[in-house]
DNA sequence: TCCTGGATGTTAAAAAATTAACACTTTTTT
DNA sequence: AAAAAAGTGTTAATTTTTTAACATCCAGGA
């Protein structure tokens, strides 16, 4: 129950875990319709089982269905991805981060959500201080 | 070799495309030294060759050792890698993504970071005009 | 020349992951 | 009340992944 690494995630375990996070939480239907080449629902519910046994799910009852969802704080698991794209994909720099992302959004980008942006970077340098 | 979704490896191929996309390239041995729970060069060689039969990786030759990189640029990895980060963990949400990013870094932000991610976002804000 | 070191490729065993059949329980419908 | 529908758990076969032994090749030094 001590290692939960995302890391060390087999395939399926791993496009499960996307799928609860995703929604926050999820049934083993839900689940099965959002895997990519979804297997039959008895297979979902066995890598469901065996997420909880290893610690990363939990589930509650809902009439007669299970929810589950992660055990880990969404917050914990943001943080963790986050830390390890910035790692491998962007040399640790958070430019690099940002520079990715507004060029993925392009020409999307409204004004309003740039000012967004903006102000969260305010928002950070007076909390610096 | 046509479909390259790094969601569709196995969990020692991730780590492995992981370790290639940190460093640019690698050897074996290199990449060896890199994976968690080492196993023997000889399975390190095995992998990097199936993932060079499944079209992810090229090697060129520096003596008698092989340099392995991705096939994909490493541009398109990092835009697709990101963009299911935003999806699954933050909704979708640049602003989410751009907090997150402050907040793990925390106060190890200089001033001098916050300008120039502001200057990033000024940036962007003319070449949207 | 011959041996050694360091690399590679081939191959197959072992382990892990994946799948789904089948049996059971509960709720709902006829 | 019986049947059907919609869940679950157990179990085992199949497939994939992972591992590494072993053979081979080449460069460099004794």
């Amino acid at each position: 129950m001590i290692n939960l690494s995302l890391q060390s995630l087999s395939r399926r375990e791993r496009q499960i875990m996307d799928i609860i996070f995703l929604k926050s939480q999820a049934t083993a239907g839900e689940v099965n319709e959002l895997l990519p080449d979804p297997p039959s629902n008895s297979s979902v519910r066995t890598l469901l089982r065996v997420l909880e046994n290893k610690g990363y799910l939990k589930h509650t009852v809902h009439g007669q269905t299970y929810v589950y969802s992660a055990t880990m704080s969404h917050g914990q698991a943001k943080q963790s991805a986050l830390a390890h794209l910035k790692k491998i994909f962007f040399a640790g720099s958070n430019e690099r981060v940002v520079a990715a992302l507004l060029d993925l959004s392009g020409s999307e980008l409204t004004d309003e959500e740039l000012n967004r942006l903006s102000d969260i970077i305010e928002q950070a340098r007076k909390e610096g201080k």
